[in-house]
DNA sequence: GTTAGGG
DNA sequence: CCCTAAC
């Protein structure tokens, strides 16, 4: 996997820090896969003499002798960024990570002791001036920010310049910065990491810089090099992850150092991880960071995102659209509007029953309809037939986007459907009374050949409704629909005036057609009421009335009063 | 918006 | 029952 990839790379230590007492031969190895170093060959060398020059100063790296072996690098988290990136510039951090392991050991061994600086520190807590060396002095300065944990440099106000700080005091204020000691001894190495803690930003120049509100200030940087540190910290970043995760022996501190880094650096980069460590440092709290949601946090939200959704579909409370403006504007009844409780309504006159749902006008029958079609079929009756044939158009290929489109669909529907209303049972007790508002929604998208879909709703018209068609149009004559729709059948939303005029003119084609005859009519087609013959009659009274009329143009009023007149002239409307 | 008529 | 032209 990392056959091509990079070197990491030793030379001898040309660090301009010149208090390494201790220069640290480097070689250069390349990391396999599984996690060995390989020596590098020649070509390789010289792959990354150019970073070497590059980077010159990025790479006095202080390190015990014989610490660059221990390091590995796990290839399975950090593949793909040590494929892209130069493994050489790694080593800073790698190193400064495997020193920090060993920290607390090495405090008494450094040259420049910690444990003593913090004992400086702790004795001059309010000690700015006391009468020290001018070293002591600086030292004083800075150990009072150090104390708090919390880099205090108000005494620069905003603007820090690390360039001059001694080792020592690079220290501290990596102490002040990290709340950890750092035995590391490379003065760049300690700006560019205090710089990152303090601006949480991976985009340290490597030459001179100042800290002004918390944000990086170059000094006469070139923009070329940033990227690249940009990346470099990036990549060290995953070194040091990996490091941490392969490194079972890690000590609090450090992992919540480098985790204060690593996301510092995520938010520059855009990064992001979730696997932050609980432990934080208390700056990092007040560092606003970007952070990714969890997946488990992604899953929760667009769960509650589909209950929303469903929930939504499920229990609309809109208003009915054209089809049933009058029964929302009616009071409710007093049901449950939860209750799915479908009455039956006996037709007193047909001896039917049929479902009374309530005022529900062309809206599509909902999936708890389905189970009542066993009823249907069993009571057989118009409405038997009816609800079958519906349900044949359903049950085609194009049945499941029918039912996505019925979903939408009652959406705009008058959803008051699952009230029960008792005054049909009442009704049901009066027989036919002509106030009789009976209901039921089967209604079936069906395809168009136009492409379209087209809601195919079908009730059948009971004996009461004909009755009331016949009587409405007696007294407002026929062809006057909307008034008789208005005036006869207010109560009946679903009955439009289009559906009155064409049921009244399919009674005048019964009502002119010869007398059934049981024998001759398909059982199956008969399942349609008949309508009484005396109500054919007077429609048949009425259709010539009108035939009569009608050519005045004048006299539709007169229908009702008029009576039989000429009978037998055309059937006609 | 209503009505008539074809489908 | 739907669709649409005509009014």
């Amino acid at each position: 996997m990392f056959e091509d990839g990079r070197v990491e790379k030793t030379t001898p230590s040309n660090s301009p820090t010149k208090q390494i007492s201790d220069p640290v031969v480097y070689k250069l190895v390349r990391v396999e896969g599984d996690g060995r170093l390989v020596p590098a060959t020649d070509d390789e060398i010289m792959e990354v003499v150019d970073l070497l020059k590059d980077d010159n100063s990025e790479m006095h790296i202080v390190a015990e002798s014989g610490q660059a072996v221990g390091i590995s690098i796990d290839d399975s988290s950090s593949g793909k960024s040590l494929s892209e990136l130069s493994g050489f510039s790694k080593f800073e951090d790698v190193y400064a990570d495997a020193e920090n392991l060993e920290a607390p050991t090495q405090e008494t061994a450094a040259p420049v002791a910690p444990s003593s600086d913090i004992d400086q520190m702790k004795q001059s807590v309010d000690a700015a001036e006391c009468s020290k060396s001018p070293d002591q002095m600086r030292e004083s300065e800075l150990s009072c920010a150090a104390t708090s944990l919390l880099p205090d440099f108000s005494k620069l106000k905003g603007e820090i310049c690390l360039d001059h700080l001694s080792i020592r005091e690079l220290h501290e204020t990596f102490r002040a910065t990290f709340g950890r000691v750092t035995t590391v001894k490379d003065k760049t190495w300690l700006k560019r990491r205090i710089a990152m803690g303090l601006t949480n930003c991976c985009d340290i120049p490597s030459t001179s810089f100042v800290i002004k509100d918390n944000q990086i200030l170059k000094l006469g940087e070139e923009e070329n090099s940033n990227n690249v540190n940009c990346a470099v910290a990036t990549d060290q970043d995953v070194v040091a992850i990996d490091d941490q995760q392969t490194d079972s022996d890690i000590s609090q501190k450090k992992q919540s150092e480098d985790c204060q880094i690593i996301s510092g650096k995520r938010l520059n980069c855009e990064y992001i991880e979730d696997s932050l460590p609980e432990v934080l440092n208390q700056e990092q709290k007040t560092v606003k960071r970007l952070r990714k949601p969890t997946k488990r946090y992604i899953e929760e939200l667009s769960e509650v995102e589909h209950h929303e959704h469903t929930g939504r579909s499920i229990t609309p409370a809109k208003s009915c659209g054209r089809d049933c403006p009058k029964s929302c504007a009616r009071p409710a009844k007093n049901v449950s509007p939860d209750s799915r409780t479908y009455f039956t309504r006996l037709d007193s006159v047909a001896g039917l029953r049929v479902p009374c749902v309530s005022r529900v006008r062309r809206s599509r029958p909902r999936k708890d309809i389905m189970a009542l079609v066993g009823f249907y079929h069993s009571s057989g009756g118009m409405a038997g037939k009816s609800v079958s044939k519906t349900l044949g158009t359903s049950s085609d290929p194009k049945k499941i986007q029918n039912q996505g489109i019925e979903l939408v669909e009652k959406d705009n529907q008058c959803l008051a459907i699952d009230k029960v209303e008792p005054e049909q049972n009442l009704e049901a007790k009066h027989g036919d009374s002509l106030d009789d508002d009976a209901s039921e929604d089967n209604i079936v998208t069906v395809p168009t050949a136009k492409g379209g879909i087209r809601r195919k709703h079908h009730r059948a018209w009971t004996l009461a409704e004909v009755m009331r068609l016949v009587e409405g149009v007696s007294r407002y004559g026929a062809g006057r629909w909307s008034e008789i729709k208005r005036l006869a059948f207010a109560s009946y939303s679903y009955r439009t005036s289009v559906d009155l005029k064409d049921k009244w003119r399919n009674l005048l084609k019964a009502s002119f057609a010869p007398a059934p005859t049981d024998k001759v009519m398909n059982p199956r087609k008969h399942v349609s009421m008949p309508i009484p013959a005396p109500i054919l009659l007077r429609v048949r009274e009425l259709a010539e009335l009108h035939a009569q009329a009608s050519p005045n143009l004048s006299t539709s009023k007169l229908v009702g009063c008029g009576g039989s007149v000429n009978g037998t002239r055309s059937g006609y409307l």
